[in-house]
This record gives C-alpha cells, sequence and structure tokens, in this order.
DNA sequence: GCCCTGATTCGACTTTTGGCTAATGGCAAC
DNA sequence: GTTGCCATTAGCCAAAAGTCGAATCAGGGC
C-alpha cells in the first residue's frame, strides 16, 4: 500500500483534535505527505503492519491499550527501522531521557508552539534526534532493571506482544483469546514464552514488570 | 506500651538518615517526646498496632512494600484516630492534594528547610493540615473511580489487607500463606473476600487496581 | 528443491485460583 | 448472655492458569 514515491506519517494518538493539529503541521513540512492516523494501540498494529516503510511514527506516551514505553519497546523490536516520535503532554526531562534512551528518534511535548513541532519535524527527518529546549541527555542510561524489562519485551514476538498488553488490562486468556480469534491454548502457549522471557513465574508478576516499565513518576523507576 | 503522659511519634521511612534528621526535628518541637521508627510497611504494621495511641506519624509515600497511597488507606481505616503526616520526596501539587483528599493530616516534602519541617509539626500537632508553600486544595476531591478504590481498600481488615499487598508483588496464595504462619484456606478466604470487597473477579485486577491508586503520575490516574 | 529455524497453533495434563459450605474460637457491642 | 464480625481451617468443586509435547506453516539459506 505505501508508496514508494510519497512520503508516509502515522500519526498514533487518542486525541482527535490534537491529531489532526498534527496532521496539519506534517502537511505543512511535506506537502504531498500521506498521513494514516491511528486512536488505539489495536488501530496501530495494523496500520504499522500494512505500512512498514512508513517514514516517520508520532505516538503518544499515553494511549488506550498502553501506556508509557511498552509501544516504543514494540516498535524498537518489530518495526526497528522505522523513526518514532514521542508526543506527551508530560515533560518531564527524566521521562523524555527514559524514552530517548528506549529507542525514540525525538521528544515533542504537546505544549509545543505549532512552529517548533514543525521544526522538529524538519529535524527528526534528516535523521537527527530532536529533544525540547532545555533537555539534555545528562548522565548514563536506564535503570538496569528497567533496562531488563524493556530488552525481555523486546524479544517478544507480536503476538505475545499483543497477548502482554491484554495481561496487563486484568482480561482472562479465554478473553483474550476470543478478542484474538484463536483457542485458548494458544494463549496459554503464548503466555507460558512470555512468562519464560520476562524470567516471572506468574501474569501478575509480568503485569508489574510493565507497570514499572510504564511509570512514569519516581516512584515505581526509582 | 505507649505511655499517656509522653508525646509519641512515628517515623516510617526507609531512609535511615531521613529518619534520623526528622527525629532531630520532632525532638526540637517536643523534647520529651518518644519517637520510634519503621524501616518498612511489615514493620510499620507492628508498631502502629503497638502503639494504636501515637500522636502522629510521619509516613513516607514511598516505602518497600507499598508505594503511594495504600498505606496511608490503611491508616485512615484502622487508625483514623491517628494523624498522618505524608512525607515525600515527590512534590507534585496533585500528589500533595490526592494524600489530603486521602486523609492526611499534612505534606512535607522532602526537599523542606528543617525550620520549616518544624513549623509543620508545630503545626499539625494544633490540629491543623499543613501544606507546602503555593500549594491549594482548589477544586473538587478525588477522581471518582479512585474514591471508589480507596474506599474499598478502606473497607479491609488488617489481615486482608496485608494480603493484597502480597498479592500485589505476585506472590502466590502459598506463599503468602507461609510468610504470614497460616494455612493457603485462610488466605484462600482473604483473597475471596477481597475481590468480593473491590468488585473485580480476579487477583491481577485487584493488583491493577492498587496500582493505580498508587500512581503518581497523570498517566496512570488521568 | 530441501533443510532448518522460529512463530503459531493446539490438545492433554498438572497446578493454582476462586467460590461455596461449614465449623471453630476470639472479641466486642448490645 | 447473645449476637455479630473476624480469623482460621477443611473439604469439595469448577474454572483458570500454566507446562509439555507435537503438528503446522512460513521464510531464509544452501
Amino acid at each position: 500500500m505505501a508508496e514508494a514515491d510519497r512520503s508516509t506519517f502515522i500519526v498514533a494518538d487518542d486525541h482527535p483534535l490534537f491529531r489532526e493539529a498534527l496532521i496539519h503541521a506534517v502537511h505543512n513540512c511535506v506537502p504531498d505527505a500521506e498521513v494514516l492516523e491511528a486512536e488505539s494501540l489495536a488501530t496501530l498494529y495494523d496500520v504499522v503492519e500494512s505500512n512498514p516503510d512508513a517514514d516517520l511514527l508520532f505516538l503518544d506516551l499515553n494511549m488506550p491499550g498502553v501506556s508509557g514505553f511498552s509501544a516504543l519497546a514494540y516498535m524498537r523490536n518489530n518495526h526497528g527501522s522505522m523513526p518514532t516520535v514521542i508526543v506527551s503532554a508530560v515533560d518531564d526531562p527524566a521521562v523524555i531521557r527514559r524514552a530517548i534512551h528506549h529507542g525514540a528518534s525525538g521528544f515533542i511535548p504537546k505544549s509545543s508552539p505549532v512552529r517548533m513541532i514543525e521544526a522538529a519535524i524538519e529535524s527528526i527527518l534528516q535523521g537527527e534526534v530532536w529533544l525540547p529546549e532545555n533537555v539534555e541527555l545528562s548522565g548514563g542510561g536506564l535503570d538496569s532493571e528497567e533496562a531488563r524489562v524493556a530488552a525481555a519485551m523486546s524479544s517478544l514476538t507480536p503476538h505475545q506482544f499483543r497477548v502482554l498488553m491484554m495481561l496487563g488490562e486484568g482480561l482472562l486468556n479465554k478473553q483474550i483469546a476470543y478478542v484474538l480469534g484463536v483457542s485458548e491454548a494458544t494463549i496459554k502457549a503464548h503466555v507460558t514464552a512470555i512468562l519464560r522471557k520476562m524470567n516471572v513465574t506468574n501474569r501478575t508478576q509480568a503485569v508489574l514488570a510493565v507497570q514499572r516499565l510504564n511509570a512514569q513518576d519516581a516512584v515505581l523507576v526509582e
């Protein structure tokens, strides 16, 4: 579907108005750009999978289905070549730093003025990493525990990742099986694989690990 | 154990240095005060239970065993007459507001200068609610969902609360039984009661509800 | 083509969970 | 004392969770 001669952008954000604003900014930078939208994690999967060659993904850090860095870890693993910019209402420097360490190509606070967003797009399209003013990537990398969890999540297959996200909503295997249209036995197999890769012994622990990864405060991370 | 003629204070914080500083401040305000310490949730249970008439509890919002407002909800329920001051490195006004709405008698940022901490202690001992400068309790109360979860947790018995906290560490019923020195059947009975009170259908959902209550960022709360 | 790897799928089996009943003892309020 | 509520436990049962082994399928390398 993705045409080779047109730039393709994907905007993943659950807020329609902000999506629109972002699309507008993109068109100002690249007039003939094709812009696809995703308002949830589920649609993001589809859009990304059917457009694996998109030039840039704008990803809200706080979408229904995943909060935080889980979706970023997913993109990093399954579509590592697609640059991903985090767009977020949060502007805590620690969060920004973690986003970059998790592989984001940039970070755009939702409070940014339009022309700054456009400048960010230009910059990132040239392969640079864009950060808000006054933010520096000082200090070392991620917390070792956080890096471990992120690495584990990156090793998950797409199906396993989707199952893990649904575990994080407190769904039963049976419910997940129904949503994904497969048998419960299949989901159990996925769960077992997830537990092994994440080095935990039950689903509750897996969910907790994801929650810690996604936390955007100093408390659970620390 | 608590003597009627001496003021008793409890300092619950996992950071020894800060505990010491706090104790020092207390002694400056009330020279003959008896000050008890707790460095974890487990010891806090014991200290509070054996000193139910303490005059004031200093509670770190981020202790090993519980992060966030769970411990506050516990105190509110089981020792409602004991004033509890939240002490925290976080100074987000939203967090402060939520702490007060969850029944705290005050909020002391860890960054406060000593004399301000002493002023806070004086003020709270007089029955007033103490807040950092520049913070107002504007607007309404808690998010309805958050209030619902807090109310549910407040309805838990002490044992049920401890079991819930251990569920939040991903432990099996068998493991919880071993730690608490009771049979697994007892834990199952507690878990069933917890699920009913919290209006969820399985332990993972119960854990998620606690996580949302404890979250100190805008993401999970929103 | 053929082989190999890994993802996905699934059924059979074991363990853990959770609901229900029932019985015991302690403790506090009425 | 009686009436609750809580904590404790057992036993039973159904459902859910988790493990194992195996079949199928797709893609890449030879």
